[in-house]
DNA sequence: CCTTTATATTCTTTTTATAGAATATAGTTG
DNA sequence: CAACTATATTCTATAAAAAGAATATAAAGG
């Protein structure tokens, strides 16, 4: 039970659920993040643990970056199932598509700098 | 995404999940509902119309009393994508399994008296 | 080793959820 | 229609979530 909780709270936010959708289009790290949902840096990292905790991301350091990526859901059958339906759902959402349509031109030797 | 929201914030609640599970075994009144989950008759009030809003659960009057069922799912795909996977997710949960023994022995006129 | 930079953590405030007590509503029965 | 009962709603208190400012950490490069 507690699993599915983890997983269920974690994806009911809107800018968890943006995170998710712009991590399958590539890898990103916290600023571009950042630059894309246009929320304060803590708030992000504070998004990406929830999302790492539930098994819905992975990281791995690079550096100075730390580079999120989709997990493979192998974490737990709710994770899995979410990330396999995520693939196709909310796609069409008027913001989604708007943000993602902004995701080519978000490089992060560009627009990082805290 | 609203209406994704909806979903997920309404399953990401341990007693609504449970709600679920027992009313996939029978149509539940509100006061057998509070048996088992043994919480405030308001709070399961409340609990119900947030998964009716979800377009997870329905409801219909019946003099008195209002029977609660499992919708059909037909109110998001999000929803029925969630209703489908909770057929199986969680039975074998402790907390779930021992409340689903009880339900056999829950009738409306032995309890119900707020 | 000092500075810079990307990210994480802590602290504080504001908002949102959850719970139950009290009350309202709507059927039912005498 | 008065009393009763099942459910819903309102009110209030408490707890949890989310946000950003400030600060800490850790890797890189001079």
């Amino acid at each position: 039970m507690k699993e599915f909780i983890k997983v269920t709270k974690a994806i009911s936010d809107p800018n968890r659920v943006k995170i998710v959708k712009m991590l399958q289009h590539k890898r990103m790290c916290v600023c571009e993040i950042k630059a894309l949902l246009q929320i304060a840096q803590p708030s992000v990292s504070k998004h990406l643990k929830i999302l790492e905790n539930a098994g819905l991301v992975g990281s791995e350091k690079d550096g100075l970056w730390v580079n999120y990526h989709l997990a493979d859901g192998s974490s737990s059958p709710y994770a899995a199932s979410l990330l396999g339906n995520l693939r196709h759902w909310l796609s069409d959402d008027p913001e989604i598509a708007r943000m993602i349509v902004k995701l080519p031109a978000i490089h992060r030797e560009d627009i990082c700098k805290v």
